[in-house]
DNA sequence: TTAGGATATTCGATTATTCGAATATGGTAT
DNA sequence: ATACCATATTCGAATAATCGAATATCCTAA
């Protein structure tokens, strides 16, 4: 069952991961370390923004950063896992699109088939369903 | 710069993957196509809950499903992406830890070496600040 | 056509994220 | 010491994500 701790880490290493500033964050320090202030010419984001997004990259070992005087030049501290979801995000695969038989094949279930439909279930504005009749609750 | 349209497609698509029950829903499906009353088994949630979390993911077109009479069979319609990606947050990398001197070489920069410290800044607890002093705002 | 099963959706309440503003901190040079 | 630069942190307000409860919908069997 998909191992329940495992999950909260990957889930919480992954939303480090999530936002767009932190995004452009590591894939700079991808070319190299860089300090905030370089940071600061690269991103539409504030020192202190930036500060914030660092922290959180650093709680979740993404960076570390070393000492310069008064500098601190961040780093990427697991390169590999860092340049390898870059690249895997950035790739684009083909959507797949399966009929109700080639799952059923590929289904160790017992149901039985129906032939018709299959999902055009995407992004674009679902429809409205009718306003939920109010009741106490 | 990071091409900020890049990163905010890309940190959606990550947002979709960042979340214990998605994480294990998509594992399940790696396994292969289930359709909900499957999953109330294997996952830790309810139905409804269940249902919240397919629709970002067929929004964020990880999964999609195929209708076979009431039920619907949801399958990764970007299995490759989905495997890689549980893949690289599964494997461990040793975290590093540069040396000012290290990265002053990686550096394309002016600064001045200061042998001393490095970070030890990581998750453990920060020590809190000195409380604000209040000011109008 | 009605009932029941499977699944979706809406609402609302709770909690988490995000960001700017206003400082606080640490380092270095004076 | 003081001042200044680089960077962090706190607070607070605004926004977004999450989840249960209560239905709504769709499909099929009776």
């Amino acid at each position: 069952m998909a191992d329940q701790d495992t999950s909260k880490d990957a889930a919480e290493l992954l939303k480090a991961f999530s936002h767009p500033i932190r995004l452009a964050i590591l894939q700079e320090l991808v070319a190299g370390p860089k300090c905030v202030t370089d940071m600061e010419d690269l991103l539409p984001a504030r020192q202190a923004n930036i500060s914030q997004h660092l922290a959180i990259l650093r709680y979740a070992r993404l960076v570390d950063y070393a000492q310069d005087g008064a500098l601190r030049c961040y780093y990427l501290c697991r390169p590999n896992l860092v340049r390898d979801l870059l690249t895997l995000v950035g790739r684009d695969e083909p959507v797949l699109r399966r009929t109700p038989e080639e799952i059923k094949t590929d289904k160790e279930r017992l149901a039985k088939a129906k032939l018709s439909s299959y999902s055009n279930a995407v992004a674009p504005a679902r429809p409205k369903l009718k306003p939920r009749a109010k009741v106490r609750r």
